[in-house]
DNA sequence: AACAGGAATTGGATCGATCCAGATGCACGA
DNA sequence: TCGTGCATCTGGATCGATCCAATTCCTGTT
């Protein structure tokens, strides 16, 4: 063979687009024998197959999706729901954490199908979103075989729904309020991560260090939290009085690191979140202190913002990629009624470290 | 009838999903009859569309997806190609932009089907993104209805090789390369967002104000850059040595504004990005100058990083909300075989002010 | 030469919706 | 009474792939 480039398909003519009909005819086969080609070519006896495989090439031929998912009742889809971003929060991860998703599903045959909560409010839930909106119509017209769901702030009211009508899920979040929930899920050890944020400081020599966190009824706040408390016990630190816990917003980080420079004088500062960590560092700035010479200051997530702010925000990282190919992993095999190994995942994230410690 | 709240679907037994023929059974109508109730209901007698009503719902039907694609032929998803993001750049427009297209698509009656570009590397494209890498899978197999393509920072080649297949598609871009191009196309006038800039700061009394913008190859920020030079010289500034041009980087804001700094005294900055004005507040931080009390900058996106960078960065303002409403209009029209009223739209951005100027 | 047994291949039925052409019912005017 | 016309409803065919059961082709054995 020379080199001729790829066999390009050669569309000679736009017309109908060629079916699998098409193929059998062109290279001679019946129908049943192309779908083999194209799904168990180990049933072909070589020749054949590259026969029909010719006849593929030069007729630009691809199965029809619809067709194929009609009797296959599968659509190789996976739904995602996008939930409105709260604008001003450093919320990044949706951002990674969607392309690695797209990435791994393209791998194992699937594609992303994105889809939102709005306007599906009902009267019990004017307020808010309501957590189980969009699922039920894209499962009953099988529309998607299975679903991601993520976890929120506070915890994952879809799991238990979705769990209920047995309708394929994996969660990003552990069933924190339902422990003896069995559903697939990955997490990430927020706990661990705080932890290495702890240790890192400490080395720097700090020994008064600040938790700046989210409400108590976060279950990953508190999760954040504890790694904190257990880390800063461990290194026999006190945590007496150094802890501030609040909503997801930079005004939130900004107040509680003024109060807290006030009355307890931390020389660094762990947050909950590199949202509250802005806030922490506008407060700094607005104190005549300089992050990273005077103070340090750790957030968590390693959004954009903490990788441009000045000076740059040390950041607990999420192993965002790793998270979403074991959740395709995972549907993978609950979508081939595979027994599932191991429900639970859970991934331990790493620190980035940048001038702000 | 009593308040015993909405018709709920009452799943008796989870057995085979209703077909169209269950409904049509329990109804004591024909096939058609349920299909017209669902599509065409003002072909139906009142009495009757009320009963086929009420079957569909006690029986929870809703029609099965892929049967209805292969009959209709199309799927009413649309197709995004979400390319590897950046680490460290505040590009922050594809999140909003996102919900944004899946919000008005829903309301269209579509899906966003999200895809990506990589593994489809061949010999010619080994380095860099093939730009049609994707696109030609989910044509051939009719799994998609339209694409929405976005602009990248060099153009749009995607744009012409869909053309060319008359792939129904809308950009979000304009045909920068190409003016006779005739695709519909939604764009923001990014010129005008940066008079909007220059307007401001001249308010604020500065007359040395410079410009921290793209490589010359880069047809964005050539316009963006056209704003700056246009609105300098309506203001009767000068614009002579006040330009720095460089990639999208955060690094390269700081050495541009750094150089500046040095040799032109600027008194504010207004930036193609906000990532490239990241890099600016980098600059002046390093130079114990003060951004919005010594020196004004300006960023361009509104970035979360804008939004939440102390003391919070002027930004442009991308009306990607409408941007998306737009582009689904468009599509609607093109699918719709409607002619086109006006193939390219042109939106005009804001200016989002915080303390940065 | 006859035959078992596996490999390779085939044609009809099927998934669940919509399209299409035709059938039925009904009201009205001639 | 008999069409005529319109609104309403029906059953068969169809979209393009895969499932299924059955058939043909090989090859080696006795």
């Amino acid at each position: 063979m020379h080199e001729t480039g790829k066999a390009e398909p050669m569309a000679r003519h736009s017309g109908p687009a060629p079916t699998l009909a098409t193929v059998a005819d062109v290279a001679g086969v019946s129908r049943q024998t192309v779908s083999n080609a194209l799904n168990s070519p180990h049933l072909l006896r070589p020749e054949t197959l590259e026969r029909v495989q010719q006849a593929i090439d030069s007729l630009g031929y691809s199965p029809n999706r619809a067709a194929r998912n009609l009797r296959t009742r599968s659509s190789h889809l996976i739904g995602l729901r996008v939930d409105p971003a709260l604008e001003g929060t450093a919320n990044v991860t949706m951002d990674r954490f969607l392309h690695s998703l797209v990435e791994s599903s393209k791998d194992a045959g699937y594609h992303v199908l994105l889809f939102s909560s709005e306007g599906y409010v009902d009267e019990a839930t004017v307020h808010g979103v309501d957590p189980v909106a969009g699922y039920e119509d894209l499962l009953r017209s099988t529309a998607v075989d299975a679903f991601v769901v993520t976890d929120t702030y506070r915890g994952n009211p879809q799991a238990g729904w979705l769990e209920s009508r047995d309708a394929p899920f994996v969660a990003f979040g552990r069933p924190w309020d339902v422990p003896a929930a069995t559903h697939p899920w990955v997490d990430v050890d927020g706990a661990a991560g705080v932890a290495l944020a702890i240790d890192h400081v400490v080395e720097r020599g700090h020994t008064r260090i600040a938790w700046v966190g989210w409400q108590k009824n976060s279950f990953i706040g508190e999760d954040r939290r504890s790694g904190w408390v257990e880390s800063m016990h461990g290194h026999g630190l006190s945590t007496s009085r150094l802890s501030a816990r609040g909503e997801d917003t930079v005004a939130f980080g900004r107040r509680a690191a003024l109060a807290l420079l006030e009355t307890e004088r931390p020389t660094a500062f762990v947050c909950v979140s590199d949202t509250v960590a802005m806030g922490v560092l506008h407060a700094l700035q607005e104190s005549d202190l300089r992050p990273g010479r005077d103070i340090a200051v750790v957030g968590f997530d390693d959004s954009v913002a903490a990788q441009v702010v000045p000076p740059g925000l040390t950041s607990v990282r999420q192993p965002l990629e790793q998270v979403a190919r074991e959740i395709v992993n995972l549907l993978g095999q609950r979508l081939s009624h595979k027994p599932i190994e191991q429900p639970g995942r859970l991934l331990s994230p790493t620190l980035t470290v940048r001038s702000s410690s």
